[in-house]
DNA sequence: TCTGGGGTCCTAGGACCC
DNA sequence: TCTGGGGTCCTAGGACCC
């Protein structure tokens, strides 16, 4: 019998700050997005209180933070990142099979594993990860991945730990479970389930007619069904290349300028160019987009966006940001307020398989560049070196007023420990 | 004043080919 | 009067996830 196993770090983002500040254990703390624009982590003491919808707009939430003494934080990637790691390499002791879905998920998989305590085994792994990060887990079990999702949600009202085996468990579960609650079923799709008078999981598992959940639903949710029923549709993936690349950010300013755009633009292809390099891929062409806020609906909106392609693929900074740069030339129009950006690098395929242009002998990719760019950046912190395109003063930046210290990860910025005498 | 970012998968429909 | 059929590839858009 195989089983699969979801571990999810409670609250993740919150959680990391609390390693690091102990004083703010039972306080509520949420965890802002970029450009400190909304929340999008809460501790169960904000939860309480009745912060806890995802990307509620910070500024409208002020007056409950104030009364109720809350932690706000300006989200800490690096920081989350190296937490995440510490992590998953724990969960790596407990299954020779560990696919790692998110920042704070992880699945498992248990094969030959019959004659454990599925539950014990699930409690040491908690204990483990608790112990060693300060990161507290919960953890479901059962036959499909989609039932070890349902499994994780009841550990985290309960123990913990949550272990579904047998059918006529699982059913008396399902039976109080949501289909909006159901991992894959999201808005839409739990309106069409509502329609045919599906409201609860089990509702779903049983439904006879599956011809027609497939054309509402398509494969996705007729595969959703299946792993309700316990027959595993979902495997175990391994980590693949990604297929696209984007990088993007809201201003934390007001743009009006080609210019700051064209910073912005050469910003984004810098970052979307290291991922790139990563993992050692190329791209055939780049998209750029430009557009204003679509809040300010007083204001006249315009959303500009256009590609180009390259006769060989790249992941040279410098091209891209050539090539961004054209196609700012094309969609930029004065007079607007610009709020965001961003590039997307499209066609994206290994660098082995990389097509030369045959009129293009010498190459246009400085690949040494990259290289030594990549390099200086990653031996001296991001951005010691990049292109001078991105600007200097960057009003456009997005602003981070709340951000803790990269405590795992930069000497300068270690946690420091007063001794009273 | 102030509203995130980065992904995946699936499908329908158009373009194109023989 | 009457104008095929089958296949592949690509892309845009929808839905969903964390």
């Amino acid at each position: 019998m195989r089983f699969f196993g979801l571990v999810d770090c409670n609250s993740f983002y919150c959680s990391c700050e609390r390693v690091f500040r102990p004083d703010l254990r039972g306080r509520p703390v949420i965890v802002l997005s970029n450009n400190d624009g909304c929340a999008i982590a809460f501790s169960k003491e904000a939860k309480a209180i009745g912060i806890g919808t995802m990307c509620e707009p910070y500024f409208q939430i002020k007056d409950k933070i104030k009364k109720y003494n809350v932690a706000v934080f300006s989200s800490n990637y690096t920081l989350y990142d190296n937490m995440s790691r510490r992590v998953m390499e724990i969960l790596r002791d407990f299954t020779p099979r560990l696919e790692i879905y998110s920042v704070d998920e992880a699945f498992l998989e248990f094969d030959g594993f019959d004659d454990w305590d599925l539950n014990e085994y699930g409690a040491r792994m908690r204990r483990e990860i608790l112990r060693l990060t300060g990161i507290p887990v919960g953890v479901g079990i059962s036959k499909t991945k989609v039932l070890s999702k349902v499994a994780n949600k009841i550990a985290k009202k309960k123990t913990g730990v949550f272990v579904m085996k047998d059918e006529d468990h699982i059913d008396d579960v399902l039976k109080t479970f949501p289909v909006k609650d159901i991992w894959g079923i999201g808005h839409a799709s739990a309106n069409k389930l509502h329609m045919l008078g599906i409201k609860t999981a089990y509702e779903f598992k049983i439904y006879k007619d599956e011809k027609l959940i497939q054309r509402m639903l398509t494969k996705t949710g007729r595969e959703i069904q299946d792993e309700l029923r316990g027959i595993s549709c979902l495997s175990m993936e391994s980590p693949e290349d990604k297929k696209n690349i984007g990088a993007s950010r809201s201003f934390g300013a007001s743009v009006y300028s080609k210019q700051e755009l064209r910073e912005a633009l050469a910003e984004f292809c810098t970052l979307a160019g290291e991922k790139l390099r990563r993992q050692q891929s190329v791209c055939y062409s780049v998209t750029a987009f430009v557009h204003t806020n679509p809040f300010k609906e007083e204001l006249p909106q315009y959303y500009g966006v256009g590609s180009r392609t390259f006769s060989s693929g790249t992941s040279d900074t410098f091209r891209l940001i050539k090539g961004c740069h054209e196609v700012l030339d094309d969609i930029f129009k004065l007079g607007y307020e610009y709020k965001k950006a961003g590039v997307l690098l499209n066609h994206i395929v290994p660098q082995g398989q990389n097509q030369l242009d045959l009129f293009d002998q010498q190459g246009q990719d400085n690949k040494k560049i990259s290289q030594v760019v990549d390099l200086i950046n990653k031996k001296f912190g991001q951005r010691t070196i990049q292109s001078a395109s991105c600007g200097i003063n960057q009003a456009w930046r997005t602003v981070a007023n709340f951000r803790s210290s990269k405590y795992t990860t930069s000497w300068k910025e270690i946690l420091r420990i007063k001794l009273d005498s």
